[in-house]
DNA sequence: AGCACGCCGACT
DNA sequence: GTCGGCGTGCTC
């Protein structure tokens, strides 16, 4: 009989279970706890306990997973004050535990390749019983794969540029190297290169990627040149194709070329030898739910870990990655290709209290008006950003006052004219427009502010000829960005309205001007990333236009602040002003990178009781002179049909002062290190 | 996360 | 007397 401490999938931590084979560590196996069965990783062998132990009920892999991913599990532990049993639940695929059916042939390959970019139709699966991931590992080995993958990408001219980044790259100290170039520097022959060396050494190479749908061509130029090594992981495989993929990693004996989302970061590759991160400034490295993390922090570790170089590419860094990588002394700037002045965007900042610009219409200035009726008249095309859903935001009735809030989440309900309801953009919650108000029951009410559902009529309303078309979360299936591109690429829209999913990553050919309704509404939000997020967003909706397919390129920024910073380092595009302007104000105000931040959150049923528990806890925590506290405020969603949800903010010059300060906290309360907003 | 335990209020 | 609300705590 052997013991082995066994971290199951779950919020729980490492248990001992008996069984009655020898297993290795990083085993996955089949655990019971409580009346319940769920997955789990080995991770220690022990002596026989004290207490009573439950057996092992299955091993689900023969192989185990890589010691990097164990060490990751451990280190998420530790880093970001999760239970282990969350940690793990990151490793293991959804439904590990399940009996996948025979699939009818055994090319994994092949069917990895036609899932790439969008789902077609599913197949049925060969059933594996016996000798379920064997079968498969053959079919991995025996796939037609390159003798040698290294030999194709020597043919990847690197301009001189691009050369002398590579080196730099090789040549700086650590792990984690920032590329820091512009879209269309050459980024991508410069992954390749690296992916190829890596190759060489046979070690595998993980490739991140914010959304594969979005990034098209990489994945393209990727499987190109390296073929049957790249495995590419999106979220429009199944469950099962997912757990297919997994198992095809875990047991190929070749290195591969994993591409995905922050997730792939977890793939279990054997002899990991390059991680990159494209586009790391992007949001989606963030996990949102538990367990949250950051995919760009958990790379490094893991670099480091394995001793391969992390690569993070990005034109726009965010601020606290540029600043880390330029005390490491590990920027690598990728010096931009050389562009026709006439293909630089001209770019206006209009002051929206200037009467005169909006003599013609409230929303649209009499320039940007003037754009667009120009662009019609030349077949050009118009994308208007207004970064808000809906046609109003706010509802108030007439007579009382009284703003119009979602019974679940008590936010204010946005106007969705099209349907005549209103919706909680929280929650999802949808009603009919009451006739009156709830409250004093007159009729009357009014709709406040404005979304890009109503910059929609009222651009088709200003111009009837022309075929406007809104792109938002509100688009249908099928009738969103994705499935109707070459459509809006080709021509066939005139003017483009929509939220930040048309800020990103999109090439139109036949774009001419973009126009920001409102540049400075999200500055105003008390966060301390108000303004990184700001700059973002307008850096990626400057580079929709001036890509070179036409002469003209031009960008209006409308906005009440016409003189504030970062409105002028985005409109002038650069980003190193920025980033001297926020990294200071960074540090006189004491955030991040300069202070480790932790965000609490407790909810309660009464508000009496939240108060009280906060305003002990920022007595308690405020006794310790290495913290910064803040006093306790509502958090953005105060109210909902769980409780009061208050908030308290705590700062430390180092994670190990605040980790301390926070270990044995009051469990009510919710903690988000290095949480990506203050909301 | 589940799922039991257990301690108070509203009912047959 | 007992059904059931959900706060608390455990799972080898």
């Amino acid at each position: 009989m052997f013991f082995y401490e066994v971290i199951p999938e779950g919020r729980v931590e490492e248990l001992t279970y008996s069984f009655d084979d020898s297993l290795l560590l990083g085993q996955i196996v089949q655990v019971p706890i409580g009346r319940r069965v769920v997955p789990g990783v080995v991770v220690k062998k022990v002596a026989q306990p004290d207490f009573k132990t439950k057996s092992i009920l299955k091993v689900l892999y023969s192989k185990p997973l890589p010691k990097h991913l164990l060490k990751t599990v451990k280190f998420i532990h530790d880093y970001y004050m999760v239970p282990s049993g969350q940690a793990v639940s990151l490793v293991l695929p959804r439904g590990v535990e399940k009996q996948r059916r025979r699939r009818k042939t055994e090319q994994m390959f092949g069917m990895i390749d036609d899932k790439t970019f969008y789902s077609g139709p599913r197949r049925s699966r060969p059933s594996l019983r016996g000798s379920r991931a064997n079968s498969r590992a053959a079919a991995l080995r025996n796939a037609p794969s390159l003798e040698c993958p290294c030999r194709l990408p020597a043919n990847i001219p690197l301009n001189a540029p691009q050369k002398s980044a590579l080196e730099g790259l090789l040549k700086a100290p650590g792990a984690t190297k920032l590329l820091y170039g512009v879209t269309g520097s050459g980024k991508t022959n410069i992954y390749l290169k690296m992916a190829a060396m890596a190759l060489s050494e046979q070690k595998a190479v993980m490739l991140l990627v914010p959304e594969i749908a979005l990034t098209g061509q990489l994945v393209q130029v990727f499987k190109e040149v390296f073929g049957d090594r790249v495995v590419v992981i999106h979220s429009q495989q199944t469950e099962a194709e997912r757990h297919l993929i997994f198992e095809g990693i875990l047991e190929s004996e070749e290195p591969l070329v994993v591409i995905g989302p922050r997730s792939a970061l977890f793939a279990p590759v054997a002899k990991l030898g390059l991680i990159i991160i494209d586009e790391e400034h992007e949001s989606t490295y963030h996990q949102e739910n538990a367990p949250k993390y950051s995919a760009i922090r958990v790379a490094s570790f893991m670099a480091q870990e394995v001793d391969c170089p992390l690569i993070l590419g990005s034109a726009t860094p965010t601020v606290e990655d540029y600043y880390i990588a330029s005390m490491r002394k590990t920027v690598v700037a990728l010096k931009e290709k050389a562009l026709s002045s006439a293909m630089k965007p001209e770019i206006k900042m209009i002051d929206l209290k200037d009467r005169g610009e909006f003599s013609r219409n409230r929303y649209f200035s009499n320039s940007l008006l003037k754009a667009i009726a120009d662009n019609l008249e030349n077949g050009r095309q118009t994308l208007i950003f207004h970064n808000r859903r809906g046609s109003a935001p706010l509802t108030i009735c007439d007579n009382c006052g009284e703003e119009i809030l979602c019974p679940n989440c008590y936010l204010p309900l946005t106007l969705h004219a099209d349907d005549y309801v209103l919706q909680c953009h929280t929650c999802g919650f949808s009603e009919k427009v009451p006739a009156g108000c709830p409250k004093c029951g007159a009729p009357g009410l009014l709709h406040k502010g404005f979304g890009t559902k109503l910059l929609e009529n009222e651009l088709k309303r200003l111009f009837p000829k022309a075929r406007v078309r809104r792109f938002d979360a509100d688009n249908k299936k099928g009738e969103g960005l994705d499935a109707v591109y070459s459509e809006v690429r080709d021509g066939e829209v005139d003017i483009l309205v929509g939220t930040q999913t048309l800020a990103k990553g999109l090439d139109l050919p036949k774009l001419a001007t973009v126009g920001v309704v409102q540049a400075d509404a999200g500055l105003s939000l008390p966060d301390y990333m108000a303004e990184e997020r700001t700059f973002q967003l307008l850096t990626q909706v400057i580079g929709r236009v001036g890509r070179g397919h036409i002469d003209t390129a031009e960008v209006f920024i409308q906005t009440y602040q016409p003189e504030h910073p970062v409105l002028l380092f985005a409109m002038q595009e650069d980003y190193l002003g920025f980033y001297e302007y926020m990294i200071s104000k960074r540090q006189r105000a004491g955030f991040p990178p300069f202070r480790f931040v932790a965000k609490l959150e407790i909810t309660m049923k009464t508000e009496a009781v939240v108060l009280r528990k906060v305003r002990e806890l920022v007595k308690k925590l405020s006794a310790d002179t290495r913290l910064i506290v803040s006093p306790p405020q509502p958090a953005f969603h105060e109210r909902t049909n769980r409780g009061y949800t208050w908030q308290i903010i705590v700062r430390a010059r180092t994670r190990k002062v605040l980790l301390e300060a926070l270990s044995g906290l009051d469990p009510n309360f919710k903690v988000t290190l290095d949480p990506p907003g203050l909301l």
